[in-house]
DNA sequence: GATGAATGAGCATTCATTCAT
DNA sequence: CATGAATGAATGCTCATTCAT
């Protein structure tokens, strides 16, 4: 499967250009991308400038290289989470847990993939936009059939995704930068309950 | 009204200190903190650099200038919104209305209040999470009685901020970058809709 | 006189931006544009990195600089040279004179503005071929009454320059390599006579 | 002939040096050495770093062989211009008919040629310089007739370069470099007749 | 012979900050 | 209070060259 070869593939740094990815990946998290300079990676990764530059171009290349991998494996994951549930409700949790347990078991890649801003230069954005305009579809239209039998609200288009994922990527970011106390795993219960509150046709309905 | 009194300093003054502010907001807001440059404020603020330096001593000082004035008036506002309203329901809107409100009407400070990361020290960081716990505090106290009321579910302490301003603000978010095509004041009814489902005592089993 | 405060602009350094460029001549002429490093500039001008930035914001500004000012002076005592002679003869003495002259007296610019080729941004390139075409008009124009009078002979209007200065500016090449053992000064008759020569109407007039 | 199997070598071949030594040429004369990069002729020869270092040893190498055959290329052309003609004047016309034509029909050698400074390390310098000399030496030796004859002027020893190619060297340079209009063809006659002139022992002479 | 990953010294340029006037 | 010249550490990036495969 697609997310776990490149989930591997993230994880495994056989060989130079994956360690100094990784390595990237390490440094721009802790320190932010702009923060992050290229003789950070050269000293934490052991590779040469002149290395990095061969395989990457640019410091925004890495960068680059960091956001498509990870905007694949988080919907890849996200998509797999929906795609085991059967049910309207199991969905919206199967999302959600998915989206937890991902920025669980990959924080760095989480917090780096989450606090972009005019950090990319607007070139890749486009590109990146478009990615995850075309994965937030997929997901759409596993949902659809809910939607199709009325058990899922219409809402304005730009709302489902705030309606939907909306709190789960509000505490995320809390737990990502340490401000929250409470176990995620804990926490993916309630955030699943108030994902299909905010989305489910009739509130009365039975959870 | 304190928040009319800070948006009045934050627009009116003509004076150096305030138009060298009023400017580091513009270009903060368009290329981020870090990606600005004392000489991008300089030019366009007309002043000197010298002058800069002596009204803010640090380039970090002109960002917590305008941290401090951003998050209180951006609270207040909020805390208006909320004491304006009597019912449990009515608080729940009149802080969304609010929020997205303050979000239109000062769209640079918002983007330059929600984008930060380690773009500020870690002291000032301190500083800044404490000021946002005690404002939370504040409206907190504001839907205790409907908590106290069963009207309102109880919740992990973490998941109150993201239950209730979690879409809000992810919407926002959109909004702020230029993502979204709906009318900001459009959403405002959804939103708040969408929050009181997830904070909502159920009606069959009170907490 | 333009030439002579130009000529005084370039030989007293008594501000930093005079002392960096006179620095920068040096070593432009010593090393060759593109083999000098801002450092070498640095070092000789006791100035730091900042002020030279400061003052000619890049490595091809400080060129662009010499450049102009190089061209002005050169121009200006071929013209006076010209302008100090009152027959045909003698105006191409005074012009071969005065070009031998210049290239004496400053050897350092003479070498830096006939080495020039790729080294300045084809923006600057353009300007330079403007002013230079400029001046040459204005000697062209004091040589004009010769040749209505029919003492010198009308040729294709490129070769004008070649045929003028070609030999002079030949030698002067070997000269300012190095490459030459004869002192200028002795070859200024010689060189003279070449062009007027190449140029008078009548070979059989007297020399 | 040796210049046209100089020139054969220098166009046929398809070989790896042979397209690396066109592919340098060709990039050099357009950047300039110092501009160029081993990897800009890398991409355009389609040859790997590996290869080129392989075959040159050194950047340097590589603007050296070039210069060698050149340098040898050029006074082939000019020796056997002067030659193929019996008389004074008809050997001068030879020497500049040949210099435009070479010029003419290898643009980019020449540009090469005459742009050179402290392009090449002086150890190439010294060599080169030895080189020219000799060849100079030759076409001096083709003239001698006629200074014994008394048909051509005594001039110092460095002057006779400059009376000589001057005119023609000045030309070519404007040409090469595009800041001309007329026809080199065209200007041949010409220019043989103001080195002709420069150098003719009387100017009575007929031409 | 060919390939291309790896190296690392070197360079132009940026930028926050200071300070004399 | 204002000005802008001066500072110099820091940074992204280049490029000739080497060498294992």
């Amino acid at each position: 499967m697609t997310a776990l070869a490149t989930a591997a593939e993230l994880e495994a740094p056989t060989d130079r250009k994956s360690t100094i990815l990784n390595t990237a990946l390490a440094v721009f998290s802790e320190k932010g991308i702009e923060a992050t300079t290229i003789d950070d990676i050269r000293q934490r990764s052991q590779a040469s400038v002149g290395s990095i530059y061969h395989h990457f171009g640019t410091k925004e290349g890495i960068a680059a290289a960091l956001f498509a991998r990870g905007i694949d494996d988080y919907w890849a994951q996200l998509i797999a989470g929906a795609e085991s549930q059967a049910s309207a409700e199991g969905m919206i949790r199967g999302l959600i847990e998915a989206h937890i347990n991902w920025i669980i078991s990959k924080p760095d890649l989480a917090r780096f993939l989450f606090s972009r801003r005019q950090a990319v230069s607007p070139a890749y954005e486009q590109a990146i936009r478009l990615r995850t305009a075309d994965h937030f579809k997929t997901v759409f239209n596993l949902l659809k059939p809910w939607f199709k039998q009325g058990l899922l609200r219409r809402l304005p288009a730009d709302l489902y995704g705030p309606a939907l994922m909306g709190p789960a990527q509000e505490y995320s970011r809390q737990w990502l930068s340490g401000r929250s106390e409470t176990d995620p795993r804990a926490a993916i219960k309630e955030l699943s309950l108030i994902a299909w509150r905010s989305l489910a046709a009739d509130p009365d309905s039975p959870t």
